[in-house]
DNA sequence: TTGTAGGCGTTATCAG
DNA sequence: CTGATAACGCCTACAA
């Protein structure tokens, strides 16, 4: 392979003058600039970018941390990512921890490697390095784009799960529904917490009590949501809606009471969370709160490439709200009167 | 940071000592990585994988090429493509190309520029190097990881889309179904040629003539499922099952039925391909044909790690084909007597 | 506007 | 088993 050496001798001009070229071509003359892409184009050079990263002690990578990718959920914050780091001349990495601490903490440590320049977290799970912070301006550069405690001081990007959840919880309220069950994430995740809170505070605002009994929970899939139903149906208690706290457990719980011939929404609102595309065309389409989960991806990504930028990564961090919106289908409405079940 | 150079100072040994310490500790003493392994502790050392890098050439990334991340089946050939690459040491770069070929291309250049060692292909499209091949030994490693002409030599791992199509319609058939309509992908992905091809083989074992008018095509999107089913409905042809090319138009397909009041599968039987999670928990639950997606993703990244052990890449390249099998779920039914429709 | 030269931190070769 | 040293290819003062 063609180095920026050859390139120089071809060119008749030094190693600098090509380097220039290259980086900083408003510093070479125009004429120079022109032999040299010649000799590029003859040579098919193309530049080392490890020994140009070994220089500059950078890799222009981000590592993405995420605990799986094979949903859309996460895999839509990674393309988000993705678009802006690509329009920025940076690569994505991908980190799956599988919930993982071990392999979240070495993808820290491939930082100080300098296999990547930041770290983006999509993870419940927080690196070691962060609990355990090291010499000041040693912390590498983090974002988070999920929940986490609010006294971390991370620069981070999210939407209020909080409101949203009482949001959805409110919509139910309002049409009539005074048993509201909900259908839980795993509770140690700062989402899930979020979200479940935001459930008590819907119904506070509704003036409903809230009972322990309408509660159950899951871990964000579509089979957990189809057991959680089960459970709730099982259990004997009666409710005329469910909110569940992301789309695939409520398309699980769907699925759950077709199968038990309940009708929804007639004789059950189902409330989903995320706006997944499978919500839309779900039977019948789900209501559900829309979550710009790309464009939450996106904000990561730039904040990332701003902590880049800076020296050093103390201070204050920045945080990013984005909006959510209730998005209303057929998958709720008012409750059948005086209806009862077994 | 710590360097090699310091390691070596405070264990006493030459950096040369620590190097092989580190990457070949059978040639070295016991003793001697013992001090070594305290300094590493001590000075909190961590190798720099850009100057390695530089030295050896590789940066044990690899580039995954595809259209988009954000959709359960590409995700899942991505999830087992990192598997087996965490596994080995390695990394994947994601590489998002929005169906376009210059980005595509992009990808081939950051190999000879040493960003990454090889490329895995989850694209429609082909890089220019593949049918312009460069000087002998300089193709870079790649890899297809789903359909290609089949004279195209590159190592690759599929499942056979063809018979698997002919297996759904034949499934049809058997139920009974004399019209079965077919919603493709869009036809300039190989892939999606396949798959009707194989529809029209099913039709053909079961005696049943090709009839043009009930084939639509879609984009392999929900979107595109709905709309397609809205089309082969008014169009006023006869048919009472459909082979959908993919399980999100499948699903799409379904929401249409519901909302024209077609019930599914009294009415009209749809079956899908790939087995997506959601497909299980359809209303009703969808036939599909099962592919090992994230299987397909670690055979392909297995395949690249060969390549990348092996000194030339030329030679017939392997092929591995993986196995693919009928799920027979509620959405397929034997047709209605004597059914007609508008 | 261009050239010279000293690293960046490893690995691998060759001696010992 | 260990040490000295020459690359790997590029960037960036500093000089001209």
């Amino acid at each position: 392979m063609a180095n920026i050496k050859d390139i120089a001798r071809v060119a008749g001009v030094s190693v600098a003058t090509v380097s220039r070229a290259l980086s900083t071509p408003s510093l070479v003359r125009p004429a120079t600039i022109e032999r040299i892409e010649a000799a590029i184009a003859d040579l098919n050079y193309e530049p080392n970018h490890l020994a140009a990263g070994l220089r500059r002690q950078r890799s222009d990578n981000v590592i993405v941390a995420v605990p799986s990718i094979y949903n859309p959920f996460t895999s839509a914050f990674v393309e988000g990512i993705e678009n802006v780091a690509r329009a920025n001349r940076m690569r994505v990495l991908l980190g799956i921890t599988e919930g993982d601490p071990e392999t979240l903490n070495k993808y820290t440590s491939m930082i100080a490697g300098k296999q990547a320049d930041g770290l983006i977290l999509l993870e419940k799970n927080l690196p070691d390095i962060v609990l355990n912070p090291p010499a000041k301006g040693k912390m590498p550069p983090m974002v988070a784009a999920c929940e986490y405690p609010p006294d971390l001081n991370l620069p981070r990007v999210r939407t209020d799960n909080h409101e949203a959840s009482a949001l959805v919880v409110g919509h139910l309220a309002e049409l009539g529904h005074k048993h509201i069950a909900a259908i839980t994430g795993p509770l140690d995740q700062f989402m899930s917490m979020d979200r479940l809170s935001g459930y008590k505070l819907g119904l506070l605002r509704a003036r409903i009590d809230f009972d322990e009994a309408l509660v159950a929970h899951g871990d964000f899939s579509l089979q957990s949501g189809y057991d959680a139903m089960i459970r709730l149906l099982d259990s004997g208690v009666e409710f005329t809606a469910v909110a569940c706290a992301n789309d695939e457990m409520a398309m699980g719980a769907m699925s759950a009471l077709q199968q038990r011939g309940i009708s929804v929404p007639d004789d059950m609102s189902v409330a989903g969370f995320d706006d997944l595309r499978f919500g839309a065309f779900a039977i019948p389409p789900l209501t559900t709160v829309h979550i710009p989960t790309v464009e939450i991806g996106e904000a990561a990504m730039r904040l990332m490439l701003d902590s880049l930028l800076l020296q050093d990564h103390e201070g204050p961090a920045r945080e990013v709200v984005l909006p959510h919106r209730l998005i209303v289908r057929q998958s709720t409405a008012a409750p059948r009167k005086r209806r009862k079940k077994a």
